[in-house]
RNA sequence: GGCCCCUUGGUCAAGCGGUCUAAGACACCGCCCUUUCACGGCGGUAACGGGGGUUCGAGUCCCCCAGGGGUCACCA
């Protein structure tokens, strides 16, 4: 088997979107796993939409993603451009062979025609499709036109009764049938090239084998095998595959929340964790292991795997997953990713004040408390909200045991060193007051944080530090008196 | 509407004619651990869309229907 050779061409008209990542990610896999190649090249042939910022936000969310790719946008390669607006001269070429071979027409019907001819097929109960109105104009017709400056599209004749086999490498041998296609453009009246053209043209100039791409391009590929053998270029090998739906089953979209990755970076998820979670997504391993390395996953992966069925995205396994990723890192790693939700919270200050050992402490206390990195706000405020005593904590401060308790921790609290010895100490209550445990640990809970659950309450009062929390349980002495 | 794709538990999914009285994971529920919450451990509820075939035997193959989705642009 000859290298294979897979592409990822988004058009910049926006973010990337979750459903283009995973095609992103789908062929990225396939290059990896075949020591094949991965391009990138960008589709902006829509001028009205295509922006370069969207551009390079798209690479940005790919290699934060871990993508990274051979021949493409930034990183070079013989194939080049990589844009199509630069690669025009490459598409005329190939125009004027459609023109000069008769498979081609120029077409000067104008937006209001094709809307009107529209209306009326619908009226009659008939499907939109192009009539071939503009395909038996004579020379001499199109000669006049072009002389007074009348600005064509092309048109790709479409050859009737013939049926277009798809191989697709995911959903089996698909037919389709030509008299069900009009003739489309394939060059706009601007001279740009459409879509179902340029990709082709595209895709064998840059020796693509296989294309893998989102299912909703299915039906578009009758019309690109058109044109392959019009041309009488190789095919390559596709593979659809299926969309990401939003929990009502419909195409994942804005109405879903958050569609894009930036969206999910922002929100505190971890590359690492979209990646195992977008793998996941219509791809299953042999095994039972759902957290994997990119390399573990890279060296699984084969289309033959790949599910037929679309998937709605599941928030709730991409928040497993990425609790998994956090809990795995090692201390420092995860110290470095919480800082900047440190710094960035109303508690900032609080946490500025804390030692080394203390904010170290106040990291682990988090690991296990924390989905994503967004949530290291509202945890936080569990450590340095200023207590509010609520009905709950105040039936319990005020229940009889309460004070010798207080007066025990104020009394007795250790110069301690470490968490474990607050909670020996707080052990050690229970026994001189023969208490249980719960009966100690509660009123505590409350006089120091005005709540009846929360963090551990030795690593709290370690993180508050000694004076602090001795004072909040004075107070709570005082005003219970 | 035409064409095309899809259809296993709430969700992701394994299954590629017999070992399926159907795996695993998320979610959910229960129990345990525990001062509480979270974490963790253990266990549980829950599925082959419907109808015809083919076959000794069908979740697995074929047909029909239903449902969902995609596509029919001078958007990709």
């Amino acid at each position: 088997m000859n290298k294979i050779k897979v592409r990822f061409a988004p058009s910049p008209t926006g973010p990337l979107h979750i459903g283009g990542a995973r095609s992103a990610l789908f062929n990225y896999l396939s290059a990896r796993h075949n020591r094949g190649e991965l391009v990138l090249r960008s589709e902006d042939t829509d001028l009205e939409r295509s922006r370069r910022e969207y551009e390079e936000e798209i690479i940005e969310s790919l290699r934060w993603l871990g993508i990274d790719w051979d021949e493409g946008l930034e990183v070079g390669g013989e194939n080049g451009p990589y844009r199509q607006t630069e690669r025009l001269n490459l598409y005329n070429e190939y125009t004027a062979r459609l023109l000069e071979s008769d498979q081609a027409y120029y077409c000067f019907c104008s937006e209001e025609e094709l809307e009107e001819e529209r209306r009326q097929a619908m009226a009659r109960g008939q499907m939109p499709g192009y009539s071939g109105k503009c395909r038996y104009l004579t020379a001499e017709e199109v000669k006049a036109r072009l002389a007074q400056g009348q600005k064509p599209a092309i048109r790709f004749k479409v050859p009737s009764n013939r049926v277009y086999v798809v191989d697709d490498l995911v959903r089996g041998r698909v037919n389709f049938d030509s008299n069900n296609i009009g003739d489309f453009i394939i060059v706009k009246s601007d001279g740009i090239p459409t879509y179902n053209f340029a990709v082709v043209i595209d895709d064998v100039l840059m020796g693509i084998s296989h294309v893998i791409r989102a299912e909703e391009h299915l039906s578009n590929t009758p019309r690109q095998l058109m044109i392959y053998d019009a041309l009488n270029l190789k095919r390559p090998e596709f593979a659809h595959i299926s969309l990401i739906l939003g929990d009502d089953r419909q195409k994942m979209s804005k109405r879903h929340g958050a569609t894009s990755l930036v969206q999910y970076r922002e929100m505190g998820y971890l590359p690492e964790a979209l990646f195992n979670f977008l793998a996941l997504l219509g791809w299953s391993p042999e095994g039972e292991e759902q957290i994997l390395s990119p390399d573990e996953i890279i060296s699984a992966f084969t289309l033959e795997r790949v599910a037929k069925n679309p998937a709605v995205f599941d928030l709730d396994k991409l928040n497993w997953i990425n609790q998994q990723y956090i809990k795995q890192k090692d201390h420092e790693e995860l110290k470095t990713l919480i800082m900047p939700y440190l710094q960035e919270s109303p508690y900032a200050e609080d946490v500025a004040r804390l030692d080394k050992v203390q904010l170290d402490l106040l990291v682990e206390v988090l690991r296990d408390r924390i989905i994503c990195l967004n949530d290291v706000g509202k945890e936080l405020a569990e450590f340095f909200a200023l207590p509010e005593y609520d009905a709950g904590a105040m039936e319990i401060l005020q229940a009889d045991g309460t004070e010798p308790v207080l007066e025990a921790f104020i009394n007795g609290l250790p110069d301690y060193k470490e968490a474990a010895e607050i909670q020996q100490f707080i052990k050690s209550i229970t026994k001189s007051l023969k208490l249980k445990p719960k009966n100690v640990f509660m009123p505590l809970r409350c006089a120091l944080s005005g709540k009846s659950h929360g963090p551990d309450l030795p690593y709290l009062i370690f993180i508050w530090g000694r004076e602090e929390s001795l004072s909040r349980v004075r107070q709570v002495l005082e005003m219970i008196k």
